[in-house]
DNA sequence: CCCATTTGCCTAATCCATTTAGGTAATCCC
DNA sequence: GGGATTACCTAAATGGATTAGGCAAATGGG
């Protein structure tokens, strides 16, 4: 019988794949091995679990994501850099809804630290550094930008926005605004 | 045989403590059953389906934060009330994990409309009477608001925040504190 | 107080996802 | 070509979701 040729990367790309089609919490080994036209078990070869898979799509989409932001910050700072920052992550998140999913996925300490996390992490600081923040306001400061970041994100996804009138974009771009104008005045109110 | 009782109230309200215990993704029919000591068969005469708990679940959560948020409301105004609505939610979160997690659950649009969130978003609205803000910077704020506490929450609860010293109460002091200042200025420039 | 109705809970059965064990066949490499 | 590896399979156990159909306990009207 004519093999599917699976491999632990086709198999996590497929199941992002799935993730943005039918909802990350959707994806299950059956799914994902139905879509390769192979029985559940076989894919137990290359996965250690159903939450195993989940993981590495996790992994996959924060390596995938990273890539993403440190192009669009490429050669930009301040309100610029901050900008492209929040869109690259919004994009994505309007791209791929379920790969965006998987990087909300809560990951145990050690995977957390060796994956693309760490990386997301080191941008924003970088970012940060266009505002002239010292610790502990630029700790702070990492921690705000997240939390706006995911939190808009996933209201818009779970439809939080739809049921006004305004522009989901243009709150989008005056929340910006107003978070470039508050981490300018709190840089200035430390170095002055 | 002597029968447990169960009206869909009690099946409800052990599915929300059930989820602060072991998690709201882990809150299966099955699994509240088997706190009533009772077959699983036995629970759809009162909900209809898992889905159907869980969104009962979220609808009950969602009233009961509703409720303290406003207790923590009563009579404050201006930085005061915007503090006590941002640690209602987070001590929520806190105490009652499970729930906090129900209460993300995406709700079709009817569902939504006829829940407690509806009283959320009109104290949101509320606090922001005290900066003076006009539309749409208002609905801008609303969402602002909303996307900071839920992803500010929600990356505390994935321990987004436990590999740096800094303390997390201290950031979510500070990110309140900018929140003020953010929206009387927000407010000062429009009434100039 | 008793019978009829309601309703709370049960058994039985089906379907589907997860996971392990063990086998067979294709492929790789010497 | 043959031995090892690897890709995939079948079989089977476990457990959650869900429906159909039944009996017995509670309830309330006469």
């Amino acid at each position: 019988m004519a093999r599917a040729g699976l491999t632990v990367e086709r198999v996590v790309v497929a199941g992002a794949e799935l993730a943005d089609q039918v909802g990350f919490e959707q994806v299950t080994v059956a799914a994902v091995a139905r879509g390769f036209g192979v029985q559940t078990a076989s894919l137990y070869s290359h996965v250690k679990s159903s939450h195993d898979l989940k993981t590495r799509i996790a992994l996959y989409a924060l390596e995938e994501l990273a890539d993403l932001v440190a192009d669009a910050l490429a050669g930009r700072a301040g309100r610029d850099a901050l900008g492209a920052f929040a869109d690259a992550y919004r994009d994505y998140a309007a791209r791929h809804p379920g790969r965006y999913d998987a990087t909300r996925l809560r990951l145990d300490a050690e995977t957390a630290a060796a994956s693309a996390g760490v990386r997301h992490a080191q941008m924003t600081r970088a970012i940060l550094r266009g505002y002239d923040l010292i610790e502990p306001e630029q700790t702070h400061a990492v921690r705000m930008l997240g939390s706006v970041f995911h939190g808009y994100i996933s209201l818009e996804a779970a439809g939080g926005f739809s049921h006004t009138a305004v522009d989901a974009r243009q709150s989008w771009d005056w929340i910006i605004d107003s978070l470039d104008t508050l981490l300018r005045q709190s840089g200035a109110r430390q170095t002055a």
